[in-house]
DNA sequence: TATTATACTGTACATACATTCAGTATTTTT
DNA sequence: AAAAATACTGAATGTATGTACAGTATAATA
């Protein structure tokens, strides 16, 4: 995916915002009404560029044939997010196989926005107000902060614990569980590997 | 919303499933192709049936101008929950006052219809991993069973709480935080009232 | 029994629309 | 310094597409 232009965006956003008001793509005319344009050549040369840098896909010869391609990253539109399981070896994944459903969610649901849905295991977590079967909304990053509710991956194993520098080397991964202890991991002898952190919860009951 | 014929199923369905494989809505003879019609007026008479009956909308002229409403009866995607808060004295309605903010979320996110969110204050039920600020969906019923987590108003107290019947007239309202003790509530000379039930709960953080 | 709704085929046509060509100008990259 | 990408206007054109009209036939409704 290659780096959009300033107006190449508003065009982009200019056929999400018509899809969403009218259900169907806009014309050329119509993109060119939206956004002052005065030649329909202006937004054919737009969109060809939104195609050639893989934002959209055009079908030749098919009136409003535009369709916005998924941001491979991310989820596959606004309301539908993948739900994993927290096994205990394994890492969580967004592979088919690790998908257990999906939840239709607006992502406006959240404060941040998400990855995917972490369904939770254990009671490690439970002062933190984290019961077994709930769902974890985690947002995919390795930028976290001390106190962060962190999905941490040592070795093959997965885990949620709150995030503690407690010094350039050596991490805490605390649990809000008086019968589970810290894990304590040195950088410089074992691997950490940070999933995400969590930016909200869901639970059904 | 009128009944819908099997024929005129099949080419609703057609037009989704059209949408959600290009991106965009078919056109007549698309319809004609998919369903195996040979008359692209076979697609344009089920179309106008289709409106009509209040299932799709037509932009005049438009190439491609189906777009699918929304079934008023079941709103699928986003619908708008209010947030209330629980305050100490008052009850949880829905009146416009007490209305924090609103929240888009589909209602199939909990396994059961919900009326609107109760914002949490104490700790209260912190054992059952509820949170203070947290959200509580509640459904509103006086269907309620035993160990049921329900929203409840004593006089012009509203709490939640686990739902235990002792007998016929003596119900307990139990935390979930030691802290905390049992609300013992004689229905001769008490008057209890149940809003509603949890049947999910949001957090963000 | 007449009327309306459903369910099609088939032809025709105006226009909505994609798309190409010819220019002009500025900025970025090679 | 040349080439390519960006960002437009303006005109022209073929065809993709909506839509009306003319039929035929069956089932449901008034």
């Amino acid at each position: 995916m290659k780096e959009i232009t300033s107006q190449q965006q508003r065009v982009l956003d200019c056929i999400q915002i018509y899809i969403n008001k009218t259900g169907f793509p806009p014309t050329r005319a119509n993109i060119c009404k939206e956004l002052g344009f005065k030649s329909p050549n202006s937004a054919e040369t737009h969109l060809r560029a939104l195609e050639k840098k893989g934002f959209i896909s055009i079908e030749s010869g098919a009136s409003r044939g535009i369709s916005i391609l998924d941001n491979q990253e991310y989820p596959v539109n606004d309301y539908e997010y993948p739900v994993i399981g927290l096994v205990a070896a394994g890492s969580p994944t967004l592979a088919e196989e690790n998908i257990e459903r999906k939840i239709n969610c607006p992502k406006s649901v959240f404060d941040s926005n998400f990855d995917y849905f972490l369904k939770v295991k254990g009671l490690s977590m439970k002062n933190a107000g984290i019961m077994e079967d709930d769902l974890i909304a985690v947002k995919k990053t390795t930028d976290v902060k001390n106190g962060d509710i962190v999905i941490a991956r040592i070795d093959d194993e997965v885990t949620v614990k709150f995030f503690r520098r407690k010094s350039p080397n050596i991490i805490e991964l605390e649990p809000a569980n008086d019968e589970f202890t810290n894990i304590i991991v040195n950088l410089e002898t074992d691997e950490l590997h940070i999933e995400g952190k969590s930016v909200g919860l869901l639970r059904k009951n």
